[in-house]
DNA sequence: CGTAAGTTTGACAGCGGTCAATCCTCGTGG
DNA sequence: CCACGAGGATTGACCGCTGTCAAACTTACG
């Protein structure tokens, strides 16, 4: 059994807080939260010994029992789907992944890409089960987090309620955000704002911000911006044209982040 | 100072499950619970004597001190504004409401209309004040339930902590429903949308759900919808001319809800 | 090597945005 | 009581952005 150390989630869930509050050297911490949580393991039953450090102090004691063993999901596969009675939150220990909603129709609307830190299925505290399908962007590790210990007395704790709600807050607001988006501009401005949104994620975690690897299709970019795979393609080369980035098939190289600031913040349509 | 009933907020936070969990009679058992609350009354402090009927169950005593006196709000006013330090959570007793956001332009987008039941201000939970203001668009009466009653440790009640959660749920299952709408279908699609949303709230509380006042503008609406204030006023006038609904300022006749669900349903973009 | 999936690019049409004029209702003040 | 002005709503004209359809190309994978 695994534990979670103290502030794990709690630090996590600070990710997306203005970045002024957080501290420098902060993702180091994180990264050994999660890596504290246990090694990555194929999803097979593997019977390796369990390190235990950690495992003592009181913070662990008191969420004991409250996260499995990561779980590895291939590229493609899903974490959780749309229906499903809600049993699990899920943490994304490593990859990327995708999470939508399909209509009657069978069309896809991608809500939101998730990242190393991020919590999943937060929709499903609502009480209806699952509203949305987490889909993996590649090869990825996901902690699963049980719903039952947010009802269970005997796991009851304040705190962890207070990381939910705040997490939950963080995921209202980016959501108003994107409306207010979709609204304000068109899809040259869209664009922009999403790839600024990756490059804060990849300096947020230690990579570059001005050259990186998309895990998602324009396909679903396209969806998450309201708008056709078509159009993100095009708009994508003209921005290439305009000297504003470098686009090879899923890789981008940012020249001028000004340049897409400008347009995310003051192109009208 | 007033109490809070048991499960007068809890019910509350289940207005918009599925209506099938809802047993029949709930709205007037909701209606009782706001009664409970208190008298409306004026702003100005009134020493009207006090009936502290349910003041002495276990629920109350729990929640005690938790929700003060109902403020009334002239149609125009705010309850809270964008940027401002995060103090308390609004339950709309009567009237009705707009959340929106500004951007650094002025332009403001509507994030959603409340109604009676409804609470407001739950980004604020992410940690980092009013992310919206909430403007009235009537006369309206507000119960201000202070932040306070989360942290307190006199006041920490889970229940309490998971009504919030499932109403947090809720609005972003709203939100990412909102998105599907606008990946969706076009201009006609969405309003058709937004009228049955309306027709279903009216339902919900008791009033026709196919004759209402819309308290909102034109340009509330579009802003809601992602469109412009023309092209509501323009869908509005043909859906009339088609013999969908009739349209008088603000009044509104549904006379065929089918052709509105087809619209929303499978009209495409 | 062949198939499938993803991407790019082109042509074209239409929806919806923009600008503008007019009308209507309501509240205010003469 | 009427005149006036402001804000909201409607309608028209125009056009540009974006969706749609289609074809060609590249890469990945069996």
């Amino acid at each position: 059994m695994l534990v979670l150390p103290p502030h794990s989630l709690h630090l996590r869930s600070l990710k997306t807080l203005p970045l002024g509050a957080s501290r420098p050297g902060s993702r180091d911490l994180l990264d050994a939260d999660f890596a504290a949580l246990g090694r990555p393991r194929l999803p097979a039953a593997e019977g390796e010994p369990e390190s235990r450090a950690g495992a003592s102090n009181a913070a662990a004691l008191v969420l004991d029992g409250m996260v499995f063993a990561p779980r590895r999901l291939r590229s493609g596969q899903r974490a959780f789907l749309q229906g499903e009675a809600f049993r699990n939150l899920y943490a994304v220990r490593a990859g990327s992944f995708k999470t939508s909603m399909v209509d009657h129709d069978g069309r896809d609307q991608v809500n939101r890409f998730c990242f190393p830190g991020d919590l999943m299925g937060l929709d499903g505290l609502a009480g209806g089960g699952h509203s949305s399908t987490a889909t993996a962007l590649e090869d990825s590790d996901v902690y699963a987090v049980p719903v039952t210990s947010l009802g269970d007395p005997a796991v009851r704790d304040i705190s962890w309620h207070e990381v939910l709600i705040r997490c939950m807050g963080q995921e209202i607001i980016r959501q108003h955000a994107q409306l207010l988006l979709l609204g304000r501009v068109g899809a040259f401005g869209r664009l922009a704002a999403f790839l600024l949104e990756l490059s804060e994620e990849m300096r947020a975690r230690g990579y570059s911000p001005m050259e990186f690897h998309m895990r998602m299709s324009r396909a679903d970019i396209g969806s998450y911006l309201c708008l056709r795979l078509e159009t993100v393609s095009r708009a994508l080369s003209t921005l290439e044209q305009q000297g504003a980035l470098t686009v090879d098939r899923r890789h981008i190289v940012i020249h001028s982040p000004e340049q897409l600031q400008v347009l995310r913040d003051r192109d009208p349509s």
